[in-house]
DNA sequence: ACAGCATTAAT
DNA sequence: ATTAAT
DNA sequence: CTGT
């Protein structure tokens, strides 16, 4: 597909008016994805890391986007333009200095949106208001019907940051390259649109994390429309304070006498004028290539370059520079590599129409010339140089036009030190940076044949590596390989953790040492641990670590190896352990080890799981099934430690990404606990179920430095402030993040409402006792509490059944909160109905409740929750959580099984469950069930249940052991 | 390329 | 319909 | 992020 079947694609949709948007997303997508992000040269942003542009520079950035001196159009009612979800992924809040709703994408999504008509027919609740929304598409590919994707998802939380700017005339006219005025007028909901030109893109940057993996964008005038899926959207957008209205005068009125939306075919034909402008260019104006120029170090790209800097709209903020040396470098090495690319004719792409400043059509190559010929920025010389003695290739998705994408990452590379080379030179080149992993664009770019061509010693990463600079220091080469198969070498390590201010410097006779290591450890990956050992060490080793030099030191024993941990003892510890735990398995329980060792990953059997059914559950591999005592105090306990602290950074941000990367990490963690022997080669960690290429680098990561850098990068100033959010009762990711984006950082900002904030009961008195709430108690006062708090039910029943349950039971040692179940034999007619109502009256009174957090629908029900906060009567005594369930004497031993946990027992108990073709909860265990094939959580019909009275019923009937409580961990 | 960790009460 | 919680 |  190309360009013209992208629009053409747009032209249909716009042919037939009404329907589903949601197609229409969807072919675009595909036509868009077919083109290639760098052909698609209208859609374009900049990813400009935050930290790279810091603060501030909100404005500078939407102004650079004004500035471009785009065609007026102006286009009649609404346009909209879609954007690929690709773009505005891992959006991160930033301060907006004006309005705390006004974040910034970070790294800022730079979005530069060409607008495009579409028929309003197709856009539901249009408003007066130029605003985005969210089309989620959530289709996938089990459910690909359209019930369920609902375009009526619209998600208001995505706000410009800059606000468009429509100038009241024709932007033709503003003039160029002046210093972007501020931002004249902000559209608001009000504003009387006659007809107002559009820019024919505007800028802005995502605000909220999205979710969503398939959506698109729609920019445009909001319709105020009382329909029901508009609630959402508004109920949001309170939170989403207005701008101290610039626009005063012109807030007039809004809705009913906005023009409605209509001209389609006005609009239609606009874009078939446009549409033919873009056809013309194409074929009329092929860009005059630079590529006969013969070298690249002649500068002679004068003559190719029509114009001056100005031609180049780099979306990035600041004016190309280069640092004198790498022209200088740049020329001489300049080799005739004339390994011209093999430019496909392709068919630009969505040209910038501009009559002042035409975007003109380059090559990469002689963009990142033209970039070292520009004179150097001045300011550029406020960025960390953290590129800085790097010769650096870059390559974006293809070799045809540069993209805005790329100029940017150019640009950015040149700003921040890097020496850029417009083509690859293996002689010179220290690191090749790509925005693709796919082979095919690569190769073209470095004019080589396969990768492997590509000497050992230049790693190629991709652009995020770059970005990771921002953090203050470039992440480990390694983790930001572009391709798995060629692993990069191992840049010199930073310190541990506090390395962060130091900028990695490419040293290449160092590198490439270090890759002949790296090299002989990998072939030798699968030999002897022993032998290996060594090997491992040596890597980097700058005479810092005492670790490595003695691991270097000769051919070591693993104890010698172990030595250098830091506990001396530890090779004692970690031997008898081993010892033991050989014993263990050897003798006692053979067929348990069986189960010990493997995976935890319930999702692989179902095979001899359903088949077996006499004694322990051969194979199997439910986390559910092994028995799980001790798991701690491992040899490799260190290494979980840290993994699960970057676990916890990744469950506090949010998206899909990061649940997942937690979700794996919690997966791997326990068989890394559980590995008998430290670990000590990649293979070595490879090899445990869980691990894979990416967490056996950070394992060796951890095992050579003692560190893992990760864990710095992630733990970002917004991450922890956000952490300490969620640390409320009653927020989570969204609320910590929508209050971060609302420009609060502590719980003080909160209290007072910053950024508009409004909490919720729950909330206040999360933050009241928020200490409280986060520590956990000592055992002995869940038990005093309990103690204190049974009687007081028996004495409103006798006949209640009260268990306490969660950690308590099983077993730890302290407790976050206390699960209190009550049930009741219903034998004599009686039950427990009604009874948690007198019971937490009580305690209110007793003032041993203190606190609700969230009262129970109904209290008087058999089947209620309570949590709240309560503590002991005595003096200087803390608040703890408490639950109250009452359960049906029925649901006892499910409601037992289901509370007493942990929660990852519990889903893997559920996950075998319905695998088996059950449904467990804390109800009971169902069978029969019928899922939505569509959906397979939603259950068609709920089943006949068939164990719930006793835990141990439950545990038969899904061929798991019994365990008790206290073996039931496996967080 | 894609699924994976479920289920529910409360809001 | 979304969010927090187990 | 892992495994299929």
């Amino acid at each position: 597909m190309d360009i013209d079947a992208f629009f053409k694609a747009q032209d249909q949709r716009m042919n037939e008016p009404e329907d589903d948007m949601d197609e229409f997303l969807e072919r675009m997508a595909k036509a868009r994805s077919s083109l290639g992000p760098a052909s698609f040269d209208s859609i374009s942003f900049d990813n400009t890391p935050s930290n790279l542009v810091p603060e501030q520079s909100y404005r500078e950035s939407s102004n650079l986007s004004t500035r471009r001196d785009l065609p007026s159009v102006t286009p009649k009612e609404p346009t909209f333009a879609f954007i690929p979800s690709s773009i505005v992924e891992d959006a991160q809040p930033v301060d907006h200095p004006s309005s705390p709703i006004f974040v910034r994408a970070s790294p800022p999504r730079h979005v530069s949106i060409p607008i495009r008509t579409l028929p309003p027919a197709s856009i539901p609740h249009l408003s007066s208001d130029y605003n985005l929304a969210i089309l989620k598409r959530k289709e996938s590919p089990t459910k690909p019907d359209k019930p369920a994707r609902k375009k009526t998802a619209i998600d208001a939380s995505i706000v410009p940051s800059s606000p468009i700017e429509v100038s009241p005339e024709p932007i033709s006219k503003k003039p160029p390259s002046k210093k972007p005025k501020p931002l004249s007028k902000v559209i608001r909901p009000s504003v009387k649109i006659p007809p107002v030109p559009l820019p024919e893109t505007i800028d802005l940057s995502i605000d909220s994390p999205i979710e969503e993996p398939n959506f698109s964008v729609l920019v445009g005038r909001f319709e105020p429309e009382a329909t029901s899926t508009q609630p959402q959207a508004r109920a949001k957008q309170p939170k989403v304070r207005a701008e101290p209205p610039k626009v005063g005068a012109e807030q007039p009125k809004v809705g009913a006498e906005h023009p409605k939306v209509k001209a389609e075919s006005s609009t239609f034909l606009q874009m078939q004028e446009r549409m033919a402008q873009h056809a013309k260019k194409r074929d009329g104006k092929l860009p005059r290539r630079a590529r006969d120029s013969p070298k690249v170090s002649a500068p002679c790209h004068g003559g190719t370059i029509s114009g001056d800097e100005s031609i180049i709209s780099v979306s990035s903020s600041s004016r190309p520079s280069s640092p004198p040396p790498i022209r200088k470098l740049v020329k001489a090495s300049a080799k005739p590599k004339p390994k011209p690319q093999p430019v496909v004719q392709s068919k630009p792409v969505a040209p910038k129409k501009g009559k002042k400043k035409e975007k003109i059509k380059m090559y990469p190559k002689d963009f990142a010339q033209m970039l070292l010929e520009q004179p150097p920025d001045p300011s550029a010389k406020r960025r960390q140089q953290f590129l800085k003695g790097m010769n650096i290739f870059y390559t974006g998705g293809d070799m045809t036009w540069a993209s805005d994408a790329t100029r940017g990452r150019m640009d950015l590379i040149v700003q921040h030190g890097g020496n850029l080379f417009p083509v690859f030179d293996p002689a010179l080149v220290t690191h090749i940076i790509s925005e693709t992993s796919s082979q095919g664009p690569m190769l073209r770019a470095l004019g080589l044949k396969k990768i492997s061509e590509v000497p050992d010693h230049i790693p190629i990463v991709k652009w995020n590596w770059v970005v990771s600079g921002q953090e203050g220091a470039l992440g480990p080469l390694w983790d930001y390989a572009a391709y798995s198969t060629r692993i990069p070498p191992i840049d010199v390590p930073l310190r541990s953790g506090k390395g962060k201010e130091r900028a990695v410097v490419a040293d290449r006779s160092r590198v490439s040492a270090m890759q002949r290591k790296r090299s002989i450890h990998d072939s030798e990956d699968e030999e002897d641990d022993e032998k290996q050992g060594p090997q491992v060490g040596p890597l980097p080793s700058p005479p810092s670590s005492p670790r490595l030099e003695a691991r270097t030191d000769g051919p070591s024993s693993s104890l010698v190896k172990m030595e250098a941990t830091d506990d001396p003892l530890a090779e004692f510890y970690a031997k008898a352990r081993f010892d033991r735990d050989n014993a263990w398995s050897r003798h006692g329980e053979a067929g348990e080890d069986e189960d010990e060792t493997d995976i935890d990953e319930p999702g692989s059997d179902s095979d001899d799981d359903t088949a077996q059914k006499p004694g322990p559950p051969p194979k199997s591999g439910w986390t559910c099934d092994s028995k799980e005592a001790q798991l701690k105090n491992g040899p490799n306990e260190f290494i979980a430690k840290k993994l699960e602290e970057l676990m916890h950074l990744h469950r506090a941000k949010p998206g899909m990404d990061n649940h997942w990367r937690a979700y794996s990490y919690t997966k791997s963690l326990r068989p890394i606990r559980k590995h008998p022997k430290p670990i000590r080669s990649y293979s070595e960690a490879r090899k445990i179920p869980g691990v894979a290429h990416k967490t056996a680098l950070k394992i060796m990561e951890i095992v050579e430095t003692g560190d893992l850098r990760r864990i710095g990068y992630e733990n970002t100033a917004d991450v922890q402030i956000r952490k300490i959010f969620q640390g409320i009762y009653g927020v989570g990711q969204q609320t910590a993040y929508q209050w971060y984006a609302a420009g609060c950082r502590s719980l003080e900002d909160l209290k007072a409402g910053k950024g508009g904030v409004t909490l919720t009961p729950a909330q206040k008195i999360g933050i009241e006792f928020y200490d409280d709430i986060n520590d956990r108690m000592p055992r002995e006062e869940a038990q005093a509490l309990f103690e204190l708090i049974k009687p007081i039910a028996l004495e409103i029943d006798a006949k209640l059944e009260v268990e306490i349950m969660g950690s308590y039971r099983r077993g730890k040692a302290d407790c976050g909160d206390i699960d209190i179940m009550i049930t009741r034999c219903p034998d004599d007619g009686k039950t427990h109905e009604g009874i948690l109502h007198y019971l937490l009256k009580a305690l209110h009174e007793k003032n041993i409740i203190t606190e609700d957090l969230a009262l129970p629908e109904n209290a008087f029900d058999n089947e209620a929750i309570y949590r709240g906060l309560c503590r002991l009567p005595q003096f200087g005594s803390r608040r703890r959580r408490i639950d109250f369930l009452t359960v049906p004497w029925k649901s006892r031993g499910a409601a037992l099984l289901y509370y007493t946990g942990d929660d990852i027992f519990n889903r893997s108990m559920r996950l075998k469950a319905n695998r088996l073709g059950y449904s467990l909860n804390q109800k009971g265990l169902f069978a029969g069930v019928v899922r939505d094939p569509r959906n397979r959580t939603v259950k068609t019909n709920t089943g006949n249940i068939v164990a719930s009275e006793t835990e141990e019923e439950i545990f038969r009937m899904l061929g798991v052991p019994f365990q008790l409580p206290h073996q039931r961990v496996r967080g």
